[in-house]
This record gives structure tokens, sequence and C-alpha cells, in this order.
DNA sequence: GTACTATATCGAAACGGTTCGATGTAAAAT
DNA sequence: ATTTTACATCGAACCGTTTCGATATAGTAC
């Protein structure tokens, strides 16, 4: 019954003090080359590993990273924010942190809903995905805890959006260059960000193109981006109306395929008749028919940008607002109709 | 600029000494009930929470449960076993755990993909969801951490399973009901135990109502059990098959959901001329026209089920191996054409 | 030769709890 | 009246790290 080895165990092993073992174990201060190569192997041979409670108590830190969702963009069955959090999952491995994942209401309520890792200080940093209520945010503010949105926005929170502009861009200029001019747009809930960004996009590009989108060609303004809200908006804009648009980009994947599933259902070719783009590349895109034409987002890519922003965040306190945008390409497959050549 | 209370704070706050306060924090030995009210005001006063960490060093627990998938079980759009880790998570908070959410490959390989949790001690115990690879097992009992699988079973391993032998029945019995004879399974992975057990039963009811199934109503074998293998599998069983079944069973809903867009794309009304009946009750099947017919499962309830337990082997180190099974509940709605009535 | 500076190592004091054994008291059992 | 037992509280040791200041040595600048 061996109990399992404390830095102790290593120091008396290397003929060393506590202290130079945890100088080598943080990679800090001076440890002269041979000593450190022969802690590290000692280290291994005895398969040593510092206990982190004992490290969050000296060193005052959880190695923690909290990440909050909202619940109902965690069980919504899109796997979006989900792939965030499995890139964090995966970066906070390499940077020695855990990942304590939890969902909230939209706002606080009730003090009995607020994270447990918020009460205790038990996280260094918090990473926040898609559209939150403020008041979180300014609860975590007020703990002075390091926060990070991933796509979403508030003013003077650091964040890591998506290049929604380009992403919108690409699918109306696609459309375009197909030759259609009466191009529609589902968006959902028109109030989040990205959302907001895609629509904004959608119209601009247009007009650019001296095009006037027609209200008859759009449906925005419902209260999330599922399936069959997708399926909603499709039927409120293909059913009596006379000024039917040729092509629909969808604010999200799952819009699309709800919209792909009411067309098919009432005798639309796709893509001959309507021509359907999505968003964010969800993995339903490819078992659909037509394949989904769609932008592709880097969500795991993103997930690991978080955690290495907040760990730097953490390291740092200086409060240095910044935001990041990652890329995005367009997804040409058979929805669409148009071929990249 | 105030620090946050410790339990000295308290303790010179009530006028006692450390060790009163932690035992009632710990609800443990005796405090009188005068100093018990007195104390936990005064805790609740100050605000205080007792640190984690230094929690975890003088009682040498993590206060944290790994909660282990493996990466295609995580990733699959299904949101399945996501909703059991839901479920975990509200528990956990009940029971002042955390749950450290990873994701790992079927086998162990490499060490470099051992979770950080298992090596550094931090979980007092360990759920494991769905199939996994026993060498994962086999590892996770040498450290001697309390292991649980949930939808998944291992010889002397506790379990929460599904009733899939009453729910597969459920699902047979209520087609025969409506009048089926030639009744068909799509199985997708029979290597699943749960997904073996449907299938097992599904046999079983139909020899008991005098039907030999016919090798030409099922699939299985396929190495998941996605939507799309549901689609292919009903292009197995209904294109150029003389002896096609009049209804289906499928051991999901995701494979039920693209048993569905297959028949509905090649001119086969649902449930005229096929009745489908899937297992789980994804939200996915609200949504899909006809709406699923299915077997609810508490998936939820299966995670806080999960977490007490856990909690409870924790505390006991007795070692007692228990298998859980939680109920399900036949849910009829179109896709099978029958009516409770 | 003196005064720095950079490098290397160490001892001891935290960090904030839990837990064990000691001590004391009042009620119950003999 | 004495011994047990249950209840109540406390002091001190301990959990396994980090970190700060002290000490020592060697090289560099003047």
């Amino acid at each position: 019954m061996k109990r399992k080895p404390t830095i102790r165990d290593v120091a008396k092993k290397a003929g060393l003090s506590l202290s130079t073992i945890s100088l080598v174990l943080n990679n800090k201060g001076y440890v002269s080359d041979a000593n450190k190569q022969k802690i590290l192997s000692i280290i291994k041979g005895l398969d040593y590993h510092p206990q982190r409670s004992a490290r969050g108590l000296a060193s005052q830190t959880s190695g923690n990273i909290g990440f909050i969702l909202t619940e109902d963009h965690f069980s919504q069955s899109e796997p979006f924010y989900t792939r965030i959090f499995l890139g964090t999952e995966f970066e906070a491995r390499k940077h020695n942190y855990y990942i304590l994942l939890t969902t909230v209401g939209k706002n606080i309520k009730e003090t009995s809903e607020i994270p447990r890792f918020l009460l205790e200080h038990n996280v260094d940093g918090v990473i926040i995905a898609g559209k939150i209520g403020s008041s979180w945010i300014e609860y975590i503010k007020n703990k002075h805890i390091p926060i990070l949105l991933v796509d979403y926005v508030s003013p003077r929170v650091s964040n890591i959006t998506i290049d929604n502009k380009t992403g919108a861009e690409l699918v109306v200029q696609h459309f375009l260059n197909g030759g259609h001019k009466k191009i529609g747009f589902i968006g959902g809930d028109i109030r989040h960000p990205s959302i907001h960004e895609r629509f904004t996009e959608y119209q601009d590009v247009l007009l650019t193109a001296g095009i006037t989108p027609s209200e008859q060609w759009y449906h925005i303004g419902q209260s999330n981006t599922t399936q069959s809200n997708g399926y909603e908006a499709a039927k409120k804009i293909f059913s009596g109306n006379d000024n039917k648009p040729t092509a629909i980009f969808a604010a999200n994947d799952a819009m699309a395929i709800g919209c792909i599933q009411y067309l098919k259902e009432n005798g639309f070719m796709i893509p001959k008749d309507i021509a359907i783009a999505g968003f964010d590349n969800i993995e339903a895109g490819l078992h659909v028919e037509p394949r989904l034409t769609t932008v592709n987002v880097h969500c795991e890519e993103m997930g690991s940008l978080a955690v290495r922003r907040i760990a730097e965040m953490v390291k740092e306190k200086s409060g240095v607002v910044t935001k990041t945008i990652t890329p995005v390409e367009l997804v040409v497959r058979d929805s669409c109709g148009i071929r990249l050549d």
C-alpha cells in the first residue's frame, strides 16, 4: 500500500531542497541545468504529480477555468457550443487547467442559482459562450474574475467572435455570382450579435450590388435559431407570397435544414427552384439532401483560443480588453447550386 | 480591499475555536444548537465560503467527480450524453461536487492522453457514460478510484442503465397491437449493450407472439447509431426486397429519423405504408414529420442518480457493486399510426 | 581589490482548512 | 456515591505545496 509520492519524496531522492523542486515544477527562478534534468527524471521515475489542492492553497489559485453557458444554449441539439467547449477542454489540458462547465439561466435570479465556483472563488477566470444576460457579466466583473466572451459581445469585456461580416459577405456574394438577385434571409434571434451582424452584412452586400432587399424575402425576429424556426420562417416566406426569393441565406445551419425540410415538403426543388446556404458548418449539413452549402466556423479553435487568452488574462492581470475575430470560409456543397471553378 | 473571509474570521466573530466552526461546516460531531445557529448566521453574514483547495488538502479529497465520455459519443449531434452530463451537473451542485468533464479515445494509447484528473488524483470518483474500452475501466480500477458506468455495463462495476428490455417490449407490443406482423429493426452498433438488449427483446417478443423475424426485416451491425446510418439501413431494407416489413423499430431516434428521411424520399407514406418508432425521445423527434413515436429515457435523471450513487460510493468505500435500472415509457405520437385509447 | 550582478540553493513561514486526542461537564446507570 | 456515557469545545498537528528572504559562489566592471 504505497502512498502517492509527494514533493518531499522527490527532494529526498534528489538530495535537494523542496524549494528547488518547486522551482523546476513551475519553471521559475534559477536551477542549474544538471539539477533540473536530474529532478525531471526523478519526477518521471516516481510518476510524481503535484497535488492540485496543495498548489491551490499555497498559490491561491484554483487551476480551474469556469465555462458558463445559458441553459438553452447547452440543451439545444445543435452542437455548436458543445464543440467550443470541447476546444477549451483540449487546450486546457496543455495549460494545466481544468474546465468547470456549468449552465445558468439567462439572468441572475436567486442566489441559489449562482455557480458554486463563483461563490467559492474556485476559478481563476471565466469563459462565457453565447448570448447571456448582462447581470451575469456585471456580477462576475464585481468579483474581479477575468471574463472572456465567446461568440458574444459586451462593452469593455474581452471577447472572441466569429468573422460574421466576411461569412455573410461570402454567401451573399456567392449567390450574386451565381446570378441570383432575389436573395432572402432567415434570421431567428436577431438580438444575438452574431445573427445581427450576418443580417446587416446581408443587406449591405445587396445594397452595394444595387439590390434593395424586399421585406418579403427575409424573416427575422424569432426568439431562437432552431430547425423548427427555420421551418416556420420558410413557411412565412414561401406561402402566399408573390415576390418569392430564389435563394435563401439562413443565419445558421439548423435553420437552413428546417428551411430545406419545408421546401422539400412543399414541392420546391433545391437548388433548382431555391438555392440555400447556412452558417456554422454543423455535421448534419453533410447528411441533408442536398448537402448544405455553408460557412465553416472553427468552433474547437475558438475554444482553444479562449483558453489561451483567458490564461493570459489570469497571468497578466492587466485588464486590457481584447477583441479577437476568428476567420471563416465558404463551404460550397450542393444546396446552393453554384460550383466554384 | 477586503480579503475573503476565512474560517478564522468566523471563529473570531463567534468567539469559538476553529474546530467548532469546522464541525458545523461539515455537519459532524457535537455542536450545541445555539452555537450552531450562531455560527451559521455569522457565516451567512460574512458571506463566507470555505476554500476548496484548503479543504482538499486537509481532508485529502478533491470534491470533484470525473465524467468521462469517448470522443465520438460527445461530438455526435445527438444530445443524449450531453443531457446525462447536464443531469450530473445539476445534482453535483447539491452535493457540493464539481464535475470535470473530459473526453478520451476508445482505449488508452499514449500516456499523454490520460485525463489529468486521474494522474493527479484530482477526482474522488469517476462516471463513465456510454460504451468505452475496458482498458480504461481497468486503469481506473487500479487507481482505486470508484467507478460508475452509465448506459454501459462491465462485470463487477456498478452501473446505471436504461430499462431497454421494457422499452423494446413496449414498442414491439404496440406494433403488434396495431395489427403489424412484419416488424423490422434497425440497430446500428449491436455491440453496445443497450442496443443489444433492444434487439434481443425485439426478437423475443416477436417469437412469443408466434412470429419469426425475417432477416430481411432488420439491419444491424453498423459501427454507430447516427442518422445517416439509419438512412442507409432503411435503404438496405426497403430497396429491392420482396419481403418488406410494415413497421420499423429503430434502436434510437437518430436512426429513426434517418429512416423516415429515406422512406419519405422514396415515396413511402408514414405511417400509412410503414410505421416507425424510435428510442431515446430526443427533441428532434418532435420536429420531424410525422412526429416520432419513441421511448422516453430519463437522461437528466440518470445523471443525477449517477452523482448520488458515486457520492455514496466515495463515502462508503465498501466496494459493493450495484446495478440500477431506470424506467422508460412509450411515447405515442404520429409515426406509428396507432393511437392509444 | 572592491563592488556589483547573475546564478544557485535552501530554510522557514505561510495558505486555510480538517481531524484527533484531550479536557470538561452534566445526565444516566450502577 | 461512584462510574459511565453522551455532549460540547478546544489546541495543536497536519495536509503538500509556493514563496520570500537569506546565504553562497563565481564572474564582471571598475
